[in-house]
DNA sequence: GCTACATGCTCTAGTGACTAGAGGAGCAAG
DNA sequence: CTTGCTCCTCTAGTCACTAGAGCATGTAGC
């Protein structure tokens, strides 16, 4: 007979947090499990399996309302995945943005290590461009 | 005599909302402010420029804690700078490192994308690259 | 002076995605 | 039988706000 997936096992193997698995069971996320005599929690290899869907999405910075959406597509593979595509999209653009406004404030924190003399605070170029946010490289972010 | 700012005016001007301000002054990060005769805050010149230095230092993605800091180093000038450095520099190392994930991130989410031939569901790339981690680009994020 | 309506006040509770801790039970090895 | 690990439930805390209820105050037009 096949052996039993306790908790830590599951957390193990999938890389997901013991408190996390029984978080995401109680929002619905992971079905409740089948549990042993004394009451403890085993998983079969399909839990497994989609608690590494969720990991890898979270990951991806995929928010849960989305992982959601993209486990009920998982679920019946004969849907057309335009929704799964428009998620993935959603969340490239998303993505693409971030580095860009990142990418302004590395340029920003940049003249600002930079600028600083170590001296006093009363003439640090950190201090000062954190003050005024005219002196910024790119004032629009 | 110098016209009163209230709450409403200093939310204009220095670009942080109305209850933003009051859960500021509640964390201690603004003094509480002197009231008007109905009880109402008003507020002077260096508030405004105390609360315009929080936002562009959270826009920057200072934390609360660094922030208070940084504060703390620009009511005595006189202070070394090299706290307010080591502030921006381990912020800058940061925002370097998460524009390097999400570059990595970038480049797998456009794959799965790319990879999707707006069929079924079954065949999706997008499904599957989230199922599977071993088909990422750079499986080490 | 009266009437709207905007703006202000306090207080509590909610957000997302967990994380930490208390207090207890089950289980395997030595 | 005891030690120590894993597991259980439940509540509360994190961060930086945000939303809403239920009032009080201030201002502009008539």
């Amino acid at each position: 007979m096949l052996k039993e997936i306790s908790i830590g096992e599951a957390a193990k193997r999938s890389g997901v947090k013991v408190p996390t698995i029984r978080y995401y069971e109680q929002i619905g996320l992971l079905a409740e499990p089948a549990r042993t005599d004394g009451n403890r929690r085993h998983y079969e290899e399909t839990d497994i399996r989609r608690l590494a869907f969720i990991r890898h999405a979270r990951e991806l910075g995929f928010e849960i309302g989305s992982i959601r959406t993209l486990l009920h597509l998982q679920d019946d593979p004969n849907q057309p995945c335009e929704t799964a595509d428009g998620i993935a999209n959603a969340r490239l653009i998303e993505v693409e943005q971030r580095i860009r406004s990142l990418n302004a404030l590395k340029a920003e924190l940049e003249l600002m290590v930079e600028g600083c003399r170590h001296g006093r605070v009363g003439e640090c170029r950190v201090i000062e461009i954190l003050a005024d946010h005219g002196k910024c490289v790119h004032p629009h972010h």
